[in-house]
DNA sequence: TCAAAAGTGTTCTTGTTACACCCATGC
DNA sequence: GCATGGGTGTAACAAGAACACTTTTGA
């Protein structure tokens, strides 16, 4: 048994009442990687599951700013495109047999009526963010924290597999009002690489042309005149997503 | 200062520890009415504000039960379709200097620590409804339960005016992708009860042709030979919504 | 020169918008 | 008849889908 991560983790369940109680967060991190969405999972020490970067609610915050907190201390993640999208309030929601078995890996037996072991209701939140920017760190419950293809999930605690597809049903309603799409790319990209990501989003092949002529019609990307060192093959402008135009 | 209304509401205080502690509900209800939408609100007695019917959960059961039953209790209604919309958890949220005044007035002072004046984050549910089907009656808290149009509204407590034009933008959102509109007229209606309904939601005009066609060729209405009693004019058919086509 | 990828043009189809037209009915 | 509201037809236009064509580049 690590003892220096026992400690830390009384440290953590120590830090109950500073929570709101029984209310928790679920973050679902969106990648784009060689053309398929990936989430961010967290691989539970002690346990064969894998989680969503979620966590709980300090009395003196408002639940954004503790969303945006639990990702940066669950999974090391900065400046996040996020987007509430749902909540996920089922009557028996907790109670979890995974807390206590991974909790029991280091000797801590909490009693029934421990604040971690209640019914939790908890706020779906979903981020986009920059596959290349984002370096991943676990956090003292997790064996490590990487992305997974949407389409190889492994086995999630609790209804995240749930709230994982309620979070892409989401974001694909959303990708043409809120023009999303952008925040999982790197500030400067190419038209085909947009097009991946909004394939990949709607999980449908797209019109190469079409697509192009659309995305230029919005009025919200500026071409630099730079130009790719690529293959043997016409080089790419490059596209930058204009936030100023986006105001209209 | 009114002894059983008095005891009402000191009996709901005690059931603070059967709810789920600082987590509420809060609903938009939305009902249409000579060519515009209103929503139900509560004249909180002993205050000179307003309030949209909320309330909390019951450890056991779920949120959308709670939303239903919340309905039920403060504003007496039944089988309404209800959307979740968003959740309003701003650090400072709660500690209700007016919840403090209308309990003054009954003699009853909680102290600081009271469960009802912690901070408190709320789900936000709309809920349209048949306005003629619905017998709006007040709650132990309220002088009345009344509609207001949504351009008079009346000062209201908290958030709840925010909560409010979140709930609408989310409809206006949704309409066309949920169908939703329907819910707000009764079994059978027209043509123009239609056009007027979704009018008074994107709060603009359309135009009456095209409109008919559109909704015509979704191939969700199912047209009844029957026909209005009506004025100087043409009958218009009756039209029913068909919840087996929107199947698809 | 050729293949591969990028960018633009052209056609066809579909959906929107605007408006003209006919129908039914009570005064 | 005529005003009023209900229903359909149609032309003009914009948006979308499908595909041909030209451009650029390294091998």
């Amino acid at each position: 048994m690590d003892i220096e991560l026992r400690s830390q983790i009384l440290g953590f369940l120590d830090k109950g009442p500073a929570f709101l109680p029984g209310l928790s967060i679920d973050c679902v991190v969106f990648g784009y990687h060689e053309g398929e969405l990936r989430v961010l999972l967290l691989d539970i020490r002690h346990t064969p599951y894998f989680s969503l970067p979620g966590g709980f609610i300090y009395q003196e915050e408002s639940i954004d700013e503790a969303a945006l907190r639990i990702l940066n201390e669950r999974a090391g993640l900065q400046d996040v495109y996020l987007e509430q999208f749902r909540v996920f309030g089922q009557a028996g929601r907790g109670n979890y047999r995974i807390h206590r078995e991974m909790l029991a890996a280091y000797g801590i037996e909490p009693d029934p009526g421990h604040w971690l072991l209640q019914r939790f209701v908890s706020i779906g939140y979903y981020a986009l963010v920059d596959y290349t920017k984002v370096k991943p760190s676990p956090d003292i419950f997790s064996v490590s924290c990487d992305w997974h293809p949407l389409e190889e999930l492994p086995e999630l605690i609790l209804d995240h597999r749930n709230i994982i597809h309620h979070a892409l049903g989401s974001l694909r309603l959303m990708l043409d009002h809120k023009l999303s799409g952008f925040n999982l790319l790197p500030e400067t990209f190419t038209m085909a690489d947009l097009q991946g990501v909004y394939e990949a989003i709607l999980g449908k092949k797209l019109q190469r042309t079409n697509f192009q002529r659309k995305m230029l019609s919005l009025g919200i990307l500026e071409r630099l005149d730079k130009k790719w060192t690529g293959g043997a093959h016409k080089a790419p402008y490059l596209y930058r997503f204009d936030a100023q135009k986006e105001e209209e």
